[in-house]
DNA sequence: GTTTAGCACTCTTCATCTCCGAGTGCTAAG
DNA sequence: CTTAGCACTCGGAGATGAAGAGTGCTAAAC
C-alpha cells in the first residue's frame, strides 16, 4: 500500500465530507499538497477501489469512500487538530461545574453536542445503577398528602407526590422514614427489586395498612432511576441530512432501537461505528461517535454524535473526546462530597 | 347558497381528508348519499370555487378546499360522532387521576393526543403561574450539601441540590426556613420578582453570609416553575406529512414560533386556526386544533394537535374536547386538597 | 328552470428519446 | 513511473408524445 494512495484517500474523504458530492480526479489534482496529475490520481484511484476503499455511484462519477476508506481514513489517516482554548472554554460553560448534578451534566452535554455539531446527540448514564440510596424523606404537604423524596450518591433527586387515606401522626411518620432508612440507605439501584419492595410492604402494613402507598412511591422513583439511562438529544437534525432515510430516522428517534446494546458493549476510548456495520442500530449511511466517560476510575456512561456516514470526523471527535474527559473530570473530582455522609455536623459555619 | 351545494362541498372535503388527492365530480356523484350526476356537481363545484369555497391546483385536475372552504366545514358543515367509551377509557388510562400531578397530567395528556393523532400535540399550562408557594424545605444530604424541595399549590414540586460553603447548624437551618416560609409561602408563582429574591439575599446574608446560595437556588427554581409553559410533543410527525414544507417544520419545532402568544390569545372552547391564517406561527397549510382547559372555573392553559390542514377533524375535535373536559375535571375537582394547610393534623389515622 | 348526457378541450403524468458533459480507462509518449 | 490525449460510458436535463383524468359547455330530457 502506497504512502501517495493513502495520501490520496485522505484527500477524498476530506473533500467528500466537504462537498457531498463524488470526487473525481481531477478536483484531487488541484489540491496544494497534491502535485501529481489527474491521470496518476485516475490510476491510484481505480486500485484505492479494487481494494474496496472506494466506489463509484455509476461509471462516469467520481468517486465516493466505502466503509473500509472511511474506517482506514478514521484509525490510521485523519490528522485530528487539538480543541482551541476558545472552544474548550465553551464547553465548559454549557456544562456547568462539579455542583451540577450528574445527571444534568450529561443533559447538558448532549445539549451541548447537538447544538454544536447539528447532529443527534445522545448519551447514556449507567452511573444511577451503579450509586446507591442516600437518602430518602417523606414530607406531609397537605391533607393526606405527601411527598417522597429521593436522593442517591451519584447526586440524582427524585420526588413524587403520595396520596394517603389517613393523614399520618408524628410517630407514624418518623416510624416509616426509619424503617425505610433502615432498609434502604446504601443499598444500590440495582439490587432494588420488587421482591424487595414487596416484602417491605407486608412488613409496614402490618404497622399501618395505609403506609403501603408510600413504598409503592418509592418503588416508582426507583424505577426511574434505573430508566433515566439513555437520551437522544437534536433527533430532528438527522432529517436534514439528505443522506440519511427519513423512514429510518423516524422510527429511530421513536424507538432508539439497539442503541442502547450498541452503546453498553463498546470499549473505553473514541469509537466510530457505522449503521451499516452494525444491524441492531440500522440507519443506513449513519455514524455513531462515542466515548465512554468514567467515575472515579470506573467506566460510568456514554455520550456520542450520530450523524451521516459523512460527517466531519475532524471537528467532531476532538468534541466527543474532551467532553469525556471533562465530564469524567467533573464527576470524579467530587466524588467523595457527593456521598451521603450523615447529616452535617452541627458545629456552626459563620466566619 | 343552496342546501346541495354545501353537501357537496362536505363532501369534497371528506373525500380529500380521505385521500389526499384533489377530488373529481365524478368521485362524488358515486358516494352513497349523493343522488345527482356528475354534470350537476360539477356545475355545483364551478359555483363553489366562484365563491371561493374550492380551488384547483390545475385546470384539469379536481377541486381541493380553501381555507374558506375548510371553515365553512368546520363552522357548519361537519357532524362530530360521540367519542365511543372505549376510547374514553383508553384517554382516562393515559392520563392518570385526581393524584397526579397537574405537570404530568397535561404531558400525559400531550403524548396520548400525539399517539391517538399521529401529529404533533401542544400543551400549555399557565396554572403555575397562578398559583401559590405552598411550601419550602431544605434538606441536608451530605457535607455542605443541601437539597432545595419548593412544592405548589397546584401540585408542582422542583428540586435543586446546593453546595454551601459551610454546613448549617441546626438553628441557622430552621432561622432560614422559617424566614423562607414567612416570605414566600402563600405569594403566587407570578408575583416572585429578582427585586424580591435580591431583598430577600441582603436579609438573609445579613445573619449569615453563607445562606445566599439557598436563595440563589430557590430564585433558579421558582424560574423553572415560570418557564415549563408550553411543551410540543410528536412533533417529527409532523415530517412525514407531506403536505408541509419540511423546513418550516423544522424550524418551528426548534423555536415554536409564535405560538406561545396564539395559544394565549386564543377564546374558550375549541378552536381552528389555519398556518395560512396567521403570520406568527406559520406552517403553510398546517391546522391547529385547540381548547382551553379549566381549573375551578378558571382558565388554566390550552391544549391541542398540530397537523396538515387536510388531518380529520371529525376524529381530532372529539379527542381534543374530550381531554380539555377530562383535565378540566381532573384539576378543579381536587383542588382545595392539593392547597396547602399546614402540616396534618396529629390525629393519627389507623381505622 | 333544472338536471343530465355527450363531447371537445386542457393540462398533468409518465415513458421514451436525445444531447451534453463529467469523469473514466486505456494507450502511447515523456 | 508519470503524464497527456482520446475514445468511451453513463447519468441528468430537456424535449416530445401518448394516455388519462377532469373540466366546461351545449343541447336534450325531465
Amino acid at each position: 500500500m502506497d504512502e501517495r494512495k493513502l495520501k490520496i484517500l485522505a484527500a477524498i474523504v476530506d473533500e467528500y465530507v466537504r462537498t457531498g458530492e463524488p470526487v473525481g480526479s481531477k478536483a484531487i489534482s488541484k489540491l496544494e499538497h497534491i502535485n501529481v496529475s489527474a491521470a496518476t490520481i485516475r490510476n491510484d484511484m481505480a486500485a484505492l477501489e479494487q481494494m474496496g476503499y472506494l466506489e463509484q455511484p455509476h461509471t462516469s462519477a467520481g468517486r465516493v469512500p466505502t466503509f473500509m476508506g472511511y474506517r482506514l481514513y478514521i484509525d490510521e489517516l485523519m490528522t485530528l487538530p487539538e480543541l482551541p482554548d476558545s472552544e474548550k472554554k465553551r464547553f465548559d460553560e454549557m456544562l456547568g461545574s462539579k455542583d451540577t448534578p450528574e445527571e444534568l451534566l450529561i443533559q447538558n452535554a448532549a445539549a451541548a453536542l447537538t447544538e454544536l455539531t447539528h447532529c443527534a446527540a445522545v448519551v447514556t448514564n449507567s452511573a444511577p445503577r451503579f450509586s446507591v440510596i442516600s437518602k430518602v424523606e417523606v414530607i406531609p404537604t397537605g391533607k393526606r398528602l405527601y411527598v417522597i423524596l429521593l436522593i442517591t450518591s451519584n447526586g440524582s433527586i427524585k420526588n413524587k407526590a403520595c396520596r394517603l387515606e389517613f393523614d399520618l401522626s408524628h410517630e407514624q411518620l418518623e416510624f416509616f422514614t426509619h424503617y425505610i432508612e433502615e432498609n434502604l440507605n446504601g443499598v444500590s439501584v440495582e439490587e432494588l427489586s420488587e421482591e424487595m419492595f414487596d416484602k417491605m410492604v407486608a412488613a409496614v402494613s402490618a404497622y399501618m395498612i395505609s403506609l403501603s402507598p408510600l413504598v409503592k412511591g418509592i418503588s416508582e422513583l426507583s424505577e426511574d432511576l434505573r430508566q433515566q439511562e439513555l437520551t437522544l438529544k437534536g433527533g430532528e437534525k438527522l432529517l436534514s441530512c439528505d443522506d440519511l432515510d427519513k423512514m429510518e430516522v423516524v422510527k429511530f428517534i421513536e424507538n432508539k432501537n439497539g442503541l442502547s446494546d450498541l452503546l453498553e458493549g463498546a470499549f473505553s476510548g473514541i469509537q466510530v461505528k457505522f449503521g451499516s456495520e452494525n444491524d441492531s442500530f440500522a440507519i443506513g449511511n449513519s455514524s455513531l461517535i462515542v466515548s465512554k466517560y468514567r467515575k472515579g476510575g470506573k467506566e460510568a456512561g456514554s455520550l456520542g454524535v450520530i450523524g451521516p456516514m459523512r460527517v466531519d470526523y475532524k471537528k467532531i471527535i476532538p468534541y466527543v473526546d474532551y467532553l469525556t474527559q471533562k465530564i469524567s473530570y467533573l464527576m470524579s473530582g467530587s466524588e467523595d462530597d457527593t456521598l451521603i455522609t450523615g447529616p452535617p455536623a452541627d458545629n456552626g459555619g459563620q466566619p
